[in-house]
RNA sequence: CGCGGGGUGGAGCAGUCCGGUAGCUCGUUGGGCUCAUAACCCAAAGGUCGCAGGUUCAAAUCCUGCCCCCGCAACCA
């Protein structure tokens, strides 16, 4: 027995989670889930990040006290974890006391340590990224992600001395071969750590939002700094000696635990910055960091900020939580990236849930109450059974440690497989109808056993469905540790409930087809499926509310004109512009199109197109655009371009 | 030289670090069974492992070069 911590990446609340962050969280509760079950000590704690400049704002324009529109996050957050069944012990915020504590104390050590000194900062800072931009990395002196113009900022600012460790950080990495996870993470980390390290600013003046540098209270802690101590202040560090000794140090413990699973994008701060942190503030460096990968849906990665959002509750609310985390759990290679797709979870449904499992509970107890009215007592153990769910035991638990968590889940599978084979060849219909109840007795029992055995390997993916075939097999729902329930049993008997199906095949091209997803409430939907039987316009509201509607005098604001292009040539080194130079009739001009990837430049030479003619002009790649060229622009579409049906002047207003 | 992921039977993916019978799911074909959710079991067909060199007794796997695809970012005024 062993005692394991561990933590998710704690989430910026200025979205809604997301089928990327619920990965995570699913992952995690997954590994936290089966380390209770064989019977370690687990504290799985996960949380949200405050301190940003994002939720400051945020707050501010929905007219809400910051800390107040936390707590309203913090809810939101909680009930998605809760309607996926993670099972987290604790849920930090870093706007909570214990937590301004833990920073203050780390940063105090790190202050005795000398390893954090004053200096001056000054730069391009963007406050939608929370980060300083590069001059070179500036579009136009906008800020290239979220097109605004950064702020020049130049204030004292207190820098960690993050470059005197890399030298120890080499040798940590060479002497725990397992620090960073999976490999390929850890040659990145590797390669940057070689290639030297730069100190890092830890702090911003002139904020009120963010937790005050104990030596000056004008300043706070910068947010990347102040989230990274969560791990340590929620084990109570600064606040709970014996706590954080319990959890983190571990003192005496032979097989010390303290895992952070992190998304692979931010494995840098994580194996670089936090260690540092550690190594500064005295304190034993985490034993392993898992960079995982990310899910993509439809070839898009999840996006906070562009909001490409699938409701993980969708599939949730429809199926329970179930299928959901088996598919990202048992189709996504821990620690590479994966896909999810309907079509796909569609399939997986089926296959593993409905025609396997699923089918192998109803035959099985629905045999058990036609030949033996629901109840079928112990016999001795089928050697051959016995001996196959030892090898799945071993390999099962071997993926498991090693965070394989995909192969985990394929071994308990392929015992399914076995149980329903197993099934097949002993034929226990046949066995029913020549009376032999001897051997009837044996091939129900010992299936059902094997099948409690699924059950209970499954249970840290499948929480709720575990629980649920083991009370229809007749056992105790709340299984204890897998020390006691991994025996194979030989006495007793058991009493099984038939009940409908686990879960019904899915038949495409029906109503229970989940190629409709439920529209969730509030929440967009990346990529709204086409819905053959949708409902009418009528009973749907409006996309455009007539509040929301402009006048004519707001439309004729915009003045459209009919262009003739006169030259065209793409953009050099650009994916989708094209440079236009069009005449209006009144006057020439040159103007930049997103459209390359629709049409080839030459053929544009000639065309007569629509274009926004009082546009304030902009600057794309360098080029100065004087207008907007009016295409159809369908979503992750290619552009078509407005068209007339007969030959029109240059210059004529369209309205 | 922007960052990253990938090219393996019809589809989707493992395997590549640590060379040595190319594996899984779905699909297809044939057979079996009838307890079960038209499910389950058995069998079969189907692969120049992107291309070209190299190392080796042996390369999907190691080395070199090249081609192509996809995310992110730059660029949808």
């Amino acid at each position: 027995m062993s005692r394991v911590y561990l933590t998710t990446a704690i989430d910026y609340v200025n979205n809604r989670p997301h089928l990327g962050t619920a990965y995570e969280k699913i992952a995690a509760d997954v590994i936290a889930r089966y380390h209770r079950l064989v019977g370690d000590e687990v504290r799985f704690v996960m949380g949200n990040d405050e301190h940003s400049q994002n939720v400051f704002k945020r707050a501010k324009e929905q007219g809400l006290d910051p800390l107040a529109y936390c707590d309203r996050m913090e809810q939101e957050f909680r009930e998605v974890w809760g309607r996926l069944d993670v099972s987290f012990d604790d849920f930090i915020r870093t706007t909570e006391p214990r937590h301004k504590t833990a920073v203050q104390t780390m940063v105090q050590r790190s202050l005795d340590a000398g390893d954090i000194y004053e200096g001056v900062y000054e730069g391009w800072y963007c406050v939608s990224c929370e980060e300083f931009k590069p001059e070179k990395g500036l579009i136009d002196g906008q800020c290239p992600v979220h097109r605004s113009t950064p702020d020049w900022i130049k204030e004292k600012n207190y820098f960690f001395k993050l470059s005197k460790y890399r030298d120890a950080l080499l040798a940590h990495y060479a002497a725990h071969p397992d620090f960073v996870a999976p490999e390929s993470r850890k040659n990145e980390m590797l390669r940057l750590l070689e290639g030297g390290l730069d100190d890092i600013s830890v702090s911003r003046a002139g904020q009120a939002w963010g937790i005050p540098l104990p030596n000056d209270p004008g300043s706070v802690v910068y947010v990347w700094y102040d989230a990274l101590i969560n791990y340590a202040a929620a084990v109570g560090f600064g606040t709970d000696d014996a706590m954080f000794d319990r959890w983190w140090t571990q003192t005496g413990e032979s097989d010390r635990t303290v895992l952070h699973l992190v998304g692979k994008d931010i494995t840098r701060f994580h194996c670089v910055v936090w260690p540092a942190m550690l190594l500064s503030a005295g304190l034993p460096l985490p034993t392993q960091i898992f960079g995982h990968g990310w899910v993509l849906f439809k070839g898009e990665k999840m996006s906070k900020s562009l909001g490409t959002v699938i409701d993980p509750l969708a599939a949730v609310e429809k199926f329970g939580p179930d299928p959901l985390r088996l598919y990202l759990t048992k189709e996504i290679v821990f620690g590479n990236d994966g896909d999810f797709s309907w079509d796909r979870f569609e399939e997986k449904y089926n296959a593993d849930l409905a025609n396997n499992l699923g089918n192998l509970v109803s035959r099985l107890t629905s045999m058990v109450a036609r030949y033996r009215n629901g109840r079928v007592t112990a016999t001795a153990a089928e050697p051959a059974l016995v001996e196959a769910v030892a090898v799945v035991e071993t390999t099962w638990r071997d993926a498991h440690s090693r965070l394989a968590l995909d192969e985990a889940c394929a071994a308990v599978f392929r015992w399914i497989d076995r149980l329903n084979e197993y099934i097949a060849t002993s034929a226990p219909w046949h066995l029913a109808k020549a009376g032999d109840q001897a051997a009837l007795d044996a091939v129900l029992w010992n299936a059902t056993e094997g099948l409690r055995l699924a059950a209970v390997m499954l249970s840290p993916v499948m929480p709720t469905s575990s629980a649920e075939i083991l009370q229809r097999l007749g056992e105790d729902a709340t299984a204890d540790t897998w020390a006691s329930a991994r025996e194979w049993r030989t006495t007793g008997d058991r009493q099984v409930t038939v009940k409908d199906a686990l879960w019904p095949r899915l038949e495409p091209k029906k109503e229970t087809s989940v190629t409709e997803p439920i529209p969730s409430p509030d929440v967009t939907p990346a990529v709204v499926p086409a819905q053959p039987n949708a409902p009418t316009p009528d009973a749907a509201p409006s996309q455009w509310p007539l509040e929301s509607r402009v006048t004519i005098d707001d439309f004729l604001k915009i003045d459209m004109r009919v262009a003739k292009v006169l030259e065209a040539e793409k953009v050099p080194n650009s994916k989708k512009l094209v440079k236009l130079k069009i005449d209006l009739g009144s006057e020439q001009r040159t103007l930049v199109a997103g459209i390359a990837e629709a049409y080839e430049a030459e053929t544009l030479v000639g065309r007569t197109v629509a274009i926004v003619a009082n546009l304030k002009p902009a600057k794309l790649m360098g080029i100065e655009s004087n207008g907007m060229i009016l295409a159809a622009s369908p979503d992750g579409g290619k552009p078509t371009l407005v068209a007339f049906d007969d030959t029109v002047a240059p210059g004529t207003r369209i309205k």
